[in-house]
DNA sequence: CGGCCATTTGATACCTATCAAAGGTGGTGG
DNA sequence: CCACCACCTTTGATAGGTATCAAATGGCCG
C-alpha cells in the first residue's frame, strides 16, 4: 500500500535532472497549479526548474542558506526543523506529496529551517523570482499561492494549540488523525499507513520524549484503538481517535 | 511613556469612520506600505477602507465570520486566539501598531481566530479583494506582502519552538525580550513598558497557568532581573534575560 | 465603604521527563 | 547464511516541574 517508490540511490543530487511538468503530475490538484486552466499550467511549467531526487536523510536546504526557490514535494516525505542558539531542535512540520517547502524563507531571503527527506523523495524546484514574475500574469495562481501561505499559518496555529494546551494522549491522537486525513486526501488509505518518521521525530514534533511516544503507542494498542508493527500503523477506531483529538472525549465537561 | 492614547469610549464601532491615509500614518515604515514610493502609497490609500476604533475587550472579528478585510493596527494592542471543539483556548499572538491581522483567514474565506482589543485601539481596514487588484499594479507591494506573510510563518515557528522545548523560565524570558525588541522598533523604551495583557493571557500564550506566570514574575523580581508594579515592567538586566531566552544561560553546556 | 476581580502565595498532586536497562531490528562482513 | 554490532524501541523506576486546589491579599470601581 503505502510502500515507498524505489529508484537507484546512486544519483547524489540533481544529476540527470528532469524538467518538471505540472500537467503530467499526479499532484497537480493538491499543489500550486490547483485550479489553473491548461494554458496557465503551461506557463507555470515554463518557469518550474528541474526536479531533484533526494535519498533518505538527505538535506534539501539548510537554515541560513540563501533563498532562491520554493520546493514542491512530488513524492516522499520531508521534515522541517529549526535549531536555536542553545541547540534545542524543534520539528515544525512533516511534508508530503503536493505540499510546498520554503515559504518561511521569503521574509529573510534565507531559509529559516532545515528540510530533510524522511525517505527517498523527489521535489520540483520553483525559482521564486520567476514565480513572482508570473503572479502579475496569472491572478489565479497568485490567489492560490496566498491561500497556501495562509493555510501554513493556520496549520502552525493548530500546532500551537496542540503544544500549548493538550495532554500527551490528545497530542498523539491529533497527530494520527492529521496524518490519516492527509493520506485520505491523496487517495491512500486513511486507516493504514506507515510512519515515515522515527519515534524521536514524532516526539520532538509533539513536544514529548521518545519514551512518552513509545508508551502512547503501547497504550493506544492495548486500548484497541490502533495496531502497530514497527512503523506500520492501522487505525482500528478512528472515531475514538477523532474524539480524543478534538478533546470531546471523556475529560472536558463542555457545560 | 508607554501610556495609551485616550479618546472617548462612547463610539461603539466605526461611527464617524475616518478615511485612512498611509502617507500621514506614523506606522508606515513598519506596516504594509513599507518601502513604497509616494505614488504607490497614494494608490494604496485609495483602496484602504475606513479606520475603526475599538474599546478595550471589543472584538474586531470572530472565528467563522466571512473574511473580507485584513486590518492594520494603527495604535493599541490586540490578541488573537482560537478555541477548539473542547473549549480549549490558545492565544496565537499579541499584535501592536504596524502589525497586520487576519492573514490566517485568506485560505478559508473565514476568520480562523478571534481578534480582541487589549486596550482602546484603532485599526485600518484593508479590503482584501481590492488589495489583490492592486498587487497586479504595484509589484513592490506584493513582494512586501509576501514578506509579511512569511514573517508570520517564522514567528509562529518560533512560538512552536518555545512551546515544544522550553521551560517556564525560558518561555517567560523570550516573551519579555520579544516585547522589548518590538517596542524598541517602534521608538519606545526597550526596558520600560506596560504589559497590555493580563497574567492569564500571558499564561495562555506561553502554555502556562496564571499561577506560574505570577511566580515567574516574583522570581525574576527577586533575582533583580526586572522590576514589576502591577502591569508596568522594567527590565533591569536585559543581557541576562536575553541569555536565558536564548538558552545560552547556565543549563546548556554548548560544547 | 464594600464587593468583585486580578494577582500573589502556599501545599499538594499529577504528568511527563529523566535515568536505566532490556529487547528488537536491520545492516555488514566474515 | 549466520554472527555480530549499532541503533532504535520498549519498558520500568524515580524525580522534577507545573498544574491544581486553596486561601489570602490588593486594587479598582460603583
Amino acid at each position: 500500500m503505502s510502500q515507498a517508490i524505489h529508484f537507484p540511490n546512486s544519483a547524489p543530487v540533481s544529476l540527470g535532472a528532469i524538467k518538471a511538468s505540472c500537467a503530467a503530475c499526479s499532484m497537480h490538484q493538491l499543489c500550486l497549479p490547483m485550479g489553473l486552466d491548461d494554458a496557465d499550467i503551461n506557463r507555470l511549467d515554463q518557469i518550474i526548474g528541474s526536479r531533484r531526487r533526494l535519498v533518505r536523510d538527505e538535506r534539501l536546504y539548510a537554515m541560513g542558506e540563501p533563498f532562491r526557490s520554493l520546493y514542491a514535494v512530488r513524492y516522499g516525505h520531508f521534515k522541517t526543523y529549526q535549531i536555536n542558539a542553545a541547540g534545542e531542535q524543534q520539528i515544525t512540520g512533516f511534508q508530503m506529496a503536493g505540499e510546498l517547502l520554503g515559504m518561511d524563507a521569503i521574509s529573510g531571503d534565507r531559509y529559516h529551517c532545515d528540510a530533510v527527506a524522511l525517505e527517498d523523495s523527489e521535489v520540483c524546484e520553483i525559482p521564486f523570482a520567476r514565480l513572482e514574475e508570473l503572479f502579475g500574469h496569472v491572478p489565479t495562481l497568485l490567489r492560490h499561492f496566498h491561500r497556501i501561505m495562509s493555510q501554513e499559518i493556520t496549520r502552525e496555529q493548530n500546532v500551537m494549540l496542540l503544544l500549548g494546551n493538550m495532554r500527551a494522549e490528545q497530542r498523539f491522537a491529533v497527530f494520527l488523525v492529521n496524518l490519516s486525513a492527509r493520506y485520505a486526501a491523496r487517495g491512500y488509505s486513511s486507516t493504514e499507513f506507515g510512519l515515515r518518521m522515527s519515534r524521536e521525530d514524532i516526539g520532538n514534533y509533539l513536544g514529548l520524549t521518545i519514551e512518552s511516544v513509545s508508551r502512547l503507542l503501547s497504550r493506544f494498542k492495548k486500548q484497541g484503538w490502533i495496531e502497530v508493527d514497527k512503523r506500520e500503523v492501522k487505525l482500528l477506531d478512528p472515531a475514538k481517535l477523532k474524539a480524543i483529538a478534538a478533546g470531546t472525549d471523556q475529560c472536558a465537561p463542555m457545560s
